[in-house]
DNA sequence: AATGAATGAGCATTCATTCAT
DNA sequence: CATGAATGAATGCTCATTCAT
């Protein structure tokens, strides 16, 4: 449908213009510019500037986290999957630096209002590595002194850092497959038990 | 002497004032009043509005690198040197809860001055980490096909992460040794040769 | 005929919504809701945002004009014609607060159409008073001195700013027809040669 | 004082831009340009386009309210009392145009805020007429059944409209003394007991 | 050095109007 | 005739920065 269409390409363009400049030094004039729509138009389909960056995330968001459970849901190793979401989570940022560069660099934004979302989706994402390792726990695999919680945070810490290196280097630092290996074992070496 | 005093005051002021609203949605004039100084005095002192923020890094980054540096100049164990350098970075967030926002938040900020800033003051922490990783390659300690780059990396995101955590939550989430401890062993586990 | 219907089902809309928002806080998108027709369908019916406001009061000043002459035509006493006049304005205002409350905060908008429209049909009303005490001064009862045009502005003024006062409060202030005789009378112990 | 006298220069110019505009058509720009200040100035001594509007109300009906009453104050008689009354409001409405202008137009703007306003300054400007009608009917010089508040609204309508008279044309209407002990006197033969 | 009143460039948002369907 | 999605000109307001005192 038409108004789809549209919707897709603001928030396309406001990946990109966001990416470039920062969502505080995008204007919603350029936004509108590179998706070939009239300043007005973008406020048929959000509510304000604010609501262009929120819709970004959820969209994105929603799809990587589609993406990453389609992915581990026939895996069974616990070790397995924290390695294949390691892979995921590099790989799609190597493939859309806009996408890296906006939820790196805006996700720390400290509006009230994306706090509160962060606290919504954010969590729905981070929640997927922390139930791994809960699950592994039960399995008896993982040693149980360590909170899910915690080493969620640690994993998807790394891997944010990583994509930041990875984003901000013009020339390329490492393979996203080998580092995820890495980063999963790493993580494993600690976690298992011996 | 004076000058120096109302450069420290303005510099707290912002600190405080960034971490509270971030960078963007900051007013001079806000600084300017918790600083008790007249708007116009900041600028005696700072370029503009950009030179404040950076100059806080510098100033609180410098500070950093220094105790931290001067923490680990006395351990010879690489292994108890990465521990130290987690342990030291939580506790300095705990203690100081607004610079940690400011160093998470802003740090991320994507004006080109800021990227260029980054790979100036910031390197300089993540080069101490890499320093030990190599350093522990080299005594034989640690697995050498391990890049130092990306491990510094790793180590640094598990650690900001783990801040955010820290700053985001009103209650207290983990002990900040304990944690400091398990990052490090975690890490240690993938590092060390077997 | 349709297009009549609908004419009028968006005159009758915009009355009530410039009597609720004001003729600058109106949308003609609300104007098109109230009347269920689509905006675009409102430029079929008038050339812009400020016809509609000059045909509303085009087609109400004529309505009222029209019903207040008819009322009078039969009366021969001009004391007598005056106090219908009076009787009959503040009767309608008080049946149709929209209207009145458009024609008394609107018919003040100095737009430059405004006030040529102004010239042109308000006066014609103006003119029904004015034409009555000209009569009455031929017919040797009112004082010849008075200028018609400065008594119709006198009577009307007088008449319209009790109409604010009906519109404005909640409560009734007062009967209108009481207040009508009160109103011509008071100007007739003034007009009638004594 | 200098702050003083740019509020005064702001009030001014807006009184002028206006008169001559109408509130909704003028320019927040355009007062700053006559007023020679700078657009953001106006934000110094204002708190928005409303705001500006409103104080101009507050401060000349109240130099408005402060000359009549020092006007009538040495006044017994309340015949002679709404006589100068009426000469007061008509004198000035001819020796300030503007004000006159933004009085009648503005004064009907239907406005929450403008409504609330309405109803405590420009109420006290009514309630001296309708203490000189009590006064008069304590005294048993004026009919008793007349009522105060309407016939206040009865005597300010009359003027209004008159003003309106005197603003719109271009040309003289009327010699404001004359008119002024004409509308006095047509309500007092209303008024006072036979 | 310090002040803070003044500046004015810059931008998000609105909404009357159009026109392809 | 009717629609309503799309347009884009227009403007109130903010706030970093300056400079006369």
């Amino acid at each position: 449908m038409r108004g789809e269409e549209k919707y897709r390409m603001i928030l396309n363009a406001a990946k990109h213009v966001f990416a470039m400049e920062g969502f505080y030094n995008s204007k919603v004039s350029e936004i509108a510019r590179e998706a070939h729509v009239a300043d007005g138009t973008i406020y048929l389909y959000f509510k304000n500037k604010d609501d262009i960056l929120i819709s970004l995330f959820e969209e994105e968001l929603n799809g990587i986290i589609t993406s990453v459970k389609e992915k581990i849901k026939d895996i069974t190793d616990p070790r397995e999957k924290i390695i294949k979401f390691c892979d995921n989570h590099l790989t799609i940022v190597e493939s859309d630096r806009d996408l890296a560069e906006v939820i790196q660099v805006e996700l720390r934004q400290s509006n009230k209002f994306m706090r509160e979302y962060k606290n919504k989706h954010f969590l729905a994402y981070l929640n997927i590595i922390a139930d791994i390792i809960s699950q592994g726990q039960e399995e008896g695999i993982f040693r149980d002194h360590l909170k899910p919680d915690i080493c969620a945070r640690v994993i998807f810490g790394s891997l944010d850092e990583l994509s930041t290196y990875l984003v901000t280097s013009r020339r390329k630092r490492f393979d996203v497959h080998e580092v995820a290996v890495l980063v999963g074992n790493s993580f494993l070496d600690g976690l298992v038990k011996k």
